[in-house]
RNA sequence: GGGCGAUUAGCUCAGCUGGUUCAGAGCACCUGCCUUACAAGCAGGGGGUCACUGGUUCGAAUCCAGUAUCGCCCACCA
């Protein structure tokens, strides 16, 4: 069959993937065999694939692809996250976007638009997923608010309550204003934000006197309820005792001494505001301070204030400069860079703010969690990201976990009055009233159910157990989990990965996943995160367009080595496009070959051997590669295999002249090996190893390289490989010579070898001779007892010589062989140094100083010979 | 403020236990080739004070200390 000379990656993706899926190789159930289990970091369920997800899901279906090769039993779940604070905000977005309010809204209408947002855009994802090869187990694909996970979740908040490991408490929350909700810590982003500091006076009471004191936030002035100092600055002793005036409502308030106030910074003088911000608060508890709230949740001015009731704080903090400007108690306005929190989710900026949150106690989880990553129970791929855990998990805060948000898992706590009842349902939370309060005549209606639902990461913590319905079906957990690796990126370590770890020991006792590779960030070339925003992330589903699966996966696995950021650029799934392209001409090479009945000559034999020693070699450094789950150098090195040793060499060793056959058997040995090389880049590139696969042979149903054996190979022919070698450099060097003479490949010349032990020996090795003289492109190729004539070159400490009939340059050659001679006696007098060394003879291991004697002699050789070849030229 | 890490070719990075002709790879670059699988290709080539300073050692890109620069995490200053 006749192949085109470019790969067409649309012409079997989709192919082959529906292949793999009809016969069911994705889907996994519990066997006699070793299983091999990862659950996948899941998405955002309306979100669409960009970079990141193109690395962490690429390596993921690497490490399953492999496992499925090992002949294990690969099982990776899918699914998605309903991301309730980002899914909610789109949904009202889009709700405003149609003239509606989410204020408008009951509850349930609210959340049956949400649902059908879901089942609109949700899954996108997936599909996306299966574009770029996932094997994933599609039938397993779960939802974090499907119905088993979000049984999983209210189980594990009954639990925690009844054990003493959540509570509600009021305390300074940090405030998302446009989603309304509160975050956790791991949900605000700081960064560097210049604002405009303002110096405003305050009044001291029965005094002409003023305190100035520094603030960035002048609208919260109408919330101040105390001036505070530093007890140590003489500046301000005096005023032990006074009041100031808060300006523009006039509030009488006492000026405190408290530590926590720097000195050195503005004036050395605080406001106050205990409502707004969390130092303050503290101060504030210290001093017994008042506790005036002057926003509204909405980051609006609030009836407190006084004044500017019901205006954006934006706007207010504008009119509040005027204002004081206008009754003269502005002393001035400076720029000051300070971090600002962010949500991470809605951008806007965070507003602390004391309410009322539901918390999980962490000291407790933490301590098991913190302990198997210590141990390595847990091991972290690259190692380095210990630091990172070990310093959260030692100062780790609790968490808190209810959202003022509609989308997500409502809270199971109901209230009467001041009681609460925590339990999975209403029903057994009125069972649980009625017995504590002992009235047995209460009824649904008198409880009231917690409006909140809970953070998505509190399903996410679930989900290694969640995924295989852990606190209900053994049988799939006790088969299953733990997992065998985690991969996921650093940024969600404390989010994610660090809260699964403490999930697995408090439920199953046990650790979620054996290991954790942390992939690193995907960046442009200028080292910027991708994002939307600033729009520098190329569209995943185009680049897999553009260039194939298999060259996208090529890209991105090629330049990220374990943990380290990737610069991405699409020249990298250029180049994976280029190998796809490679492979397959080398098919068709393959393919084009007729074949006949005679025995293989002795050159072919010798190059077989030499193919295979290297292919021993690439599958025992791929396999340590893996093991540390270096897979750029495993990439690399079979792209190295594939592209110099099996194309460049091994190919064109065994190619017939035009036209003439190949002896059967040696074309079966270059199929066999192509064969192998499909298995070994099948993890990597599927779609082209599967269709390459399926040309080469005939095969059965059922035989296919998804399924095929991932190689072993353990021949080594030492003495054939190191011939080989040499011959290499051989032919590369009477190459080397044709290229600087101008000389065409056809242009046939004799070579000759100044006699040695060393040319004895590779003259006698059967098919040496040949070999070199069929890529050499050689006349003649003899053993010669001194060389007479034409164009020396070195290999190792052999000299070759190949004759020419033309005028050759004699200066540039002298200029050439001279730098060389002089590199030489450079590297000579180096060891030289070194063996003089008496300390190191003494000192250093007998094998190293072996080799440097050699080292030496052979040097010396060297340039025994360039000598020799100079004065020669001379003459 | 506390902590972690990095600095190797023009770019991106390997170099794992200090010793192999150790100074590497890919890309980019230069030269020559439409050679019969592939020009998305072939053959060949140039390119480095391993950030700096000192120390340990027979021996340092590799270990230690200091300096400089950069990156990141945590805490957070009104």
């Amino acid at each position: 069959m006749e192949l085109s000379s470019r790969y067409v990656p649309s012409e079997t993706e989709a192919k082959w993937y529906h292949h793999w899926k009809e016969r069911k190789y994705f889907a996994s159930v519990p066997d006699d065999r070793e299983p091999f289990t990862i659950v996948i970091p899941p998405p955002n369920v309306t979100g669409v694939l960009h970079m990141g997800h193109m690395l962490n899901n690429t390596i993921q279906d690497v490490l399953i692809r492999k496992a499925r090769l090992d002949g294990k039993n690969a099982c990776w779940v899918p699914g998605t996250d309903h991301a309730s604070i980002a899914t909610e905000a789109k949904v009202v977005a889009h709700l405003r976007k149609k003239g509606i309010k989410k204020s408008d809204l009951t509850r349930e209408e609210f959340l049956e638009y949400a649902w059908e947002w879901k089942e609109k855009y949700g899954g996108i994802i997936l599909k996306q997923l299966e574009k770029l090869g996932a094997s994933c187990d599609w039938d397993r694909t779960a939802f974090t608010m499907d119905e088993v996970r979000s049984d999983h979740v209210i189980k594990a908040f009954v639990d925690l309550y009844h054990n003493k490991k959540l509570y509600r408490k009021k305390r300074m929350v940090n405030w998302d204003p446009e989603a309304l909700t509160v975050l956790s810590n791991e949900e605000v982003i700081y960064q560097e934000e210049t604002d405009t500091l303002c110096h405003v006076r305050y009044r001291i009471k029965d005094s002409d006197e003023f305190v100035v004191i520094a603030t960035t936030r002048p609208e919260t002035i109408m919330g101040d309820t105390a001036v505070a100092v530093h007890p140590d600055d003489k500046r301000y002793h005096h005023l032990k005792g006074k009041k100031a005036i808060v300006p523009l409502v006039d509030r009488e308030v006492p000026i405190v001494f408290d530590d926590y106030v720097e000195m050195d910074f503005g004036t050395g003088a605080l406001k106050v505001t205990p409502a707004h911000d969390v130092n303050d608060y503290e101060i504030g508890l210290r001093h017994n301070l008042e506790i005036v709230d002057v926003l509204n949740p909405d980051g609006t001015m609030s009836e407190a204030t006084q004044i500017y009731i019901g205006m954006p704080k934006e706007e207010a903090r504008k009119r509040i400069v005027k204002d004081l400007q206008a009754q003269e108690l502005l002393v001035k306005i400076e720029d000051l860079v300070h971090n600002v929190g962010r949500s991470e989710r809605t951008q806007s900026i965070v507003e602390p703010r004391l309410s009322l949150q539901w918390y999980v106690d962490m000291k407790a989880l933490a301590k098991p969690a913190l302990e198997a990553v210590e141990s390595d129970e847990v091991e972290f791929f690259p190692k380095n990201q210990k630091n990172l855990y070990r310093h959260w998990m030692e100062n780790i805060r609790d968490w808190c976990i209810s959202r003022q948000l509609w989308w997500g898992q409502r809270i199971p706590a109901w209230y009467f009055g001041d009681d609460v009842f925590v339990a999975k349902n209403a029903e057994e939370a009125l069972m649980l009233a009625r017995k504590q309060l002992n009235k047995p005549d209460l009824t649904l209606d008198d409880l009231v159910q917690d409006e909140d639902v809970l953070d998505t990461w509190f399903s996410a913590w679930l989900w290694p157990i969640s995924l295989f319905n852990g606190f209900n079906d053994r049988r799939e957990m006790d088969y299953y989990y733990p997992t065998s690796v985690l991969v996921t990126g650093w940024d969600i370590i404390f989010l994610w990965v660090a809260r699964m770890i403490m999930a697995g020991y408090e439920w199953e006792g046990k650790r979620p996943f054996d290991h954790v590779y942390f992939t690193g960030m995907v960046r442009d070339k200028q080292r910027r995160k991708m994002s939307k925003s600033l729009g520098n992330s190329p569209d995943a589903v185009a680049l897999i367009d553009n260039f194939g699966a298999d060259g996208v996966r090529f890209g991105m696995l090629m330049s990220s080595p374990a943990g380290g950021d990737l610069l991405f650029d699409e020249k990298l799934c250029e180049q994976g496009r280029n190998f796809c392209n490679k492979i397959w001409n080398a098919t068709r090479l393959l393919q084009g070959w007729k074949t006949t009945d005679i025995p293989p000559e002795d050159r072919e034999i010798l190059a077989i051997e030499w193919i295979k020693t290297r292919l021993t070699k690439l599958i025992k450094d791929t396999n340590k590669g893996y093991a540390e789950y270096r897979l750029s150098e495993v990439i690399m090195d079979m792209y190295s295999f594939v592209w110099n040793d099996y194309c460049s060499w091994f190919l064109e060793f065994i190619k017939p002249e035009y036209g003439e056959p190949l002896s059967a058997r040696v074309k079966v040995e270059a199929i066999d090996l192509m064969e192998t090389i499909c298995s070994l880049l099948h993890p990597f590139m599927p779609f082209i190893t599967e269709e390459i696969w399926h040309r080469i042979k005939e095969r059965s149903a059922g035989e296919d390289c998804i399924v095929s054996t991932y190689p072993v190979s353990d021949v080594d022919y030492p003495t054939s490989y190191e011939a080989v070698e040499f011959a290499k450099e051989v032919i590369s060097g009477v190459r080397d010579i044709r290229n600087k003479q101008g000389l065409k490949i056809r242009d046939v010349l004799p070579l000759e070898w100044v006699r040695s032990e060393t040319a004895e020996t590779y003259f006698s090795t059967k098919g040496f001779r040949s070999l070199v003289m069929h890529l050499g492109y050689l006349e003649s190729f003899t053993l010669t007892d001194q060389s007479e004539a034409g164009l020396g070159f070195i290999v190792g400490k052999e000299k070759l010589s190949v004759l020419v009939t033309q005028e050759v340059n004699v200066e540039e050659l002298l200029e050439e062989k001279t730098k060389e001679l002089q590199y030489q006696k450079g590297f000579v007098a180096a060891i030289d140094k070194k063996l003089q060394n008496e300390r190191f003879v003494n000192n250093a291991p007998e094998t190293v100083v072996q080799n440097e004697k050699k080292k030496w002699a052979d040097g010396v050789e060297r340039i025994r010979l360039l000598e020799e070849e100079i004065s020669r030229i001379r003459s």
